[in-house]
DNA sequence: TCCAGCTTGGCAAACGTTTGCTCAGGCGTC
DNA sequence: GACGCCTGAGCAAACGTTTGCCAAGCTGGA
């Protein structure tokens, strides 16, 4: 009985060697590219048997005896967001074509979920983590502590340095800023969820900054905020608390399209014209946009060039050479039909 | 200098084992539950330990021991589509619930990536598979060929025999027919993709046996399709086609709100009033639906509620029980809003 | 002839876990 | 007191890879 003759198993190292008549560890090294320490002949020879058997390397035991794994764990808040389904396509795409595979964990936002996920990949022997909209954990902390390879992505880590990508998000509030005065509106106002992602505050504040510079008071522009699950809820129970306080404006920045999807809702309700008498601007402008929201101009995130930025990033760290922080372009992206008319 | 001096590595199974003050063995007996085998002040001084030190068992062993890990792969079509990431978040977490990790990949509705991901995740040691919407390929044949555990969701597996999870697609298609026959609308046509899934194909097949029931021939029912990157695209090609050759319908389905959301683009183009002149069902009920699209009526899916069917499908196949097709409920939601009016 | 150096490839020891087997001691029963 | 059984726990051999080290054979120069 041969080795090989194992029912069912896949083919190992050694079944290999055996039909290639050398040894396991010659195998091994032309398996993994190193061609310099044997003849022609017997790497021919072992491609050959390589192929015919089927081989493929077992991770378990490669992953055991490196003490490191091809598996990269993405912690996503939450994948109801196209755009952080759009981020994590794309960078399964990238990490696989770099030749790992991407563990995807449902954070929720929570940090003692994504506390149990830091800990589960650890026991994975993860060789990276790519942390999407991070919130402050011990756990995350203990991860720097390890010196874990870390990129963070949309949010800045919030316990210390790591590896961005992500977009300027102040400009990007500037932006919009800068088309509702370019569009001659000036009673403006802001919703956004009540507890601020640094990225969503970064958009907001520059959005007012740039607000103070056309001469209207940042402190004037009313800003109202809302709890909930997702920012669909976040945004409706926002714009609701904005208009009781305030009235509808004329222009609203909504620092997220669900939120301004659900802005765009109570507007509908409540008999408000979108756009004819309030603009809503959003920020990532998500795929349907453009079949079903014409009214909704947005501030397009490049998010499926997202994962090969974050791969570069994860393979500039695990080589040890300084990584920095990548802020890709947007655009803002117009739109002002009113939608159907019945 | 003791095992756990080792700077930065995780604790072993030894390390464990020598400050118990017991082997290495018994320590893993006990860390997989196996209590009835050592004495009550055994057990509990391994526990402390394994607190004390913060033990993980290290996967890549365990795997390698085992013959097997506690990867589950999914192969999905692609993430862009909203049901789709509901599939894979609520997966994603039953798996985890169930002690599992899994691993996500997007095959693009593409046989040679689907096979390509089969492969990878076989050299994983990958214990399960789930097929979102499996196309034929060899690779899926060999998996099948070789004993692996697949379940298949959305579309049933078209090389053979699997475990399956989704609705009764044809009911919801005549669910549809019936909506119509309450609303008194009786030019009807469907839009489909050009090459069709078996969900879709038996979603449309529904929709014409239950017209043929109210005594409209099915052959008359106008049809179109398109071709595209995603259901986007190939509802706008579709509805395009329709349009040209039969005029807009009273009363459209469509096999995913998607297509509708393309279809509803063009009404606005073509100044076709929707719901008024031309009433659109679509099927998926996407969670956006509620927030943008008020026009759109939909047969809801409870993707939300697939993971955890899902899982189990994959412990009793494990456990090498049979394993019966699941079936989850659908229900008509209605919305005929005209969305604003300017 | 001898030695140095290169090429080619095998040996064997890990990596962390699981598990069949063994064994020592204790207890109960005849 | 002998015997068998149960309990509790350790030994050691895998699982499939990788890699430092060594050895044999060859070339070429002194």
């Amino acid at each position: 009985m041969s080795d090989s003759s194992k029912r069912g198993a896949a083919p190992s190292l050694s079944d290999v060697a055996h039909v290639a008549g050398v040894s396991a560890a010659t195998v091994s090294r032309i398996v993994n590219g190193d061609l310099g320490r044997a003849s022609a002949g017997t790497v021919t020879r072992v491609q050959e048997a390589v192929a015919r058997l089927g081989y493929r390397p077992n991770h378990a035991g490669r992953s055991l005896r490196r003490r490191e794994s091809q598996i990269v764990a993405m912690l996503s808040p939450n994948l109801d967001n196209p755009a952080m389904a759009a981020i994590a396509a794309s960078t399964e795409h990238a990490l696989r074509d770099a030749g790992y595979v991407m563990v995807l964990c449902d954070t929720h936002d929570r940090p003692d979920l994504q506390d149990e996920y830091l800990e589960a990949m650890r026991a994975q022997l993860a060789r990276g983590y790519i942390l999407v909209s991070a919130v402050p954990s011990p756990g995350l902390r203990a991860a720097m502590a390890r010196g874990e390879v870390i990129v963070c992505v949309n949010r800045r880590n919030p316990v210390g340095p790591s590896p961005f990508v992500g977009i300027d998000n102040r400009k990007a509030g500037a932006d919009v800023a800068a088309e509702f005065h370019r569009l001659g509106i000036a009673d403006l106002a802001v919703i956004h969820p009540q507890v601020m992602s640094s990225s969503i505050a970064e958009r907001v504040d520059g959005f007012l900054q740039q607000c103070a510079a056309y001469g209207l008071d940042p402190a004037r522009i009313p800003r109202a905020c809302g709890a909930g699950a997702d920012h669909l809820a976040m945004g409706y129970a926002a714009i609701q608390t904005l208009v009781a306080g305030h009235g509808w404006p004329g222009g609203l920045l909504c620092p997220s399209d669900l939120m301004a999807y659900s802005a765009y809702r109570y507007a509908m309700e409540t008999g408000r014209i979108v756009p004819g008498e309030t603009r809503i601007i959003g920020i990532d402008n998500n795929m349907f946009n453009q079949w079903i929201a014409p009214w909704l101009s947005s501030i397009e995130i490049p998010y499926r060039d997202f994962g090969a930025v974050v791969v570069e990033q994860l393979i500039a760290s695990w080589r040890g050479e300084p990584v920095a922080d990548r802020t890709l372009p947007h655009r803002l992206v117009r739109r002002s039909d009113p939608g159907l008319g019945p």
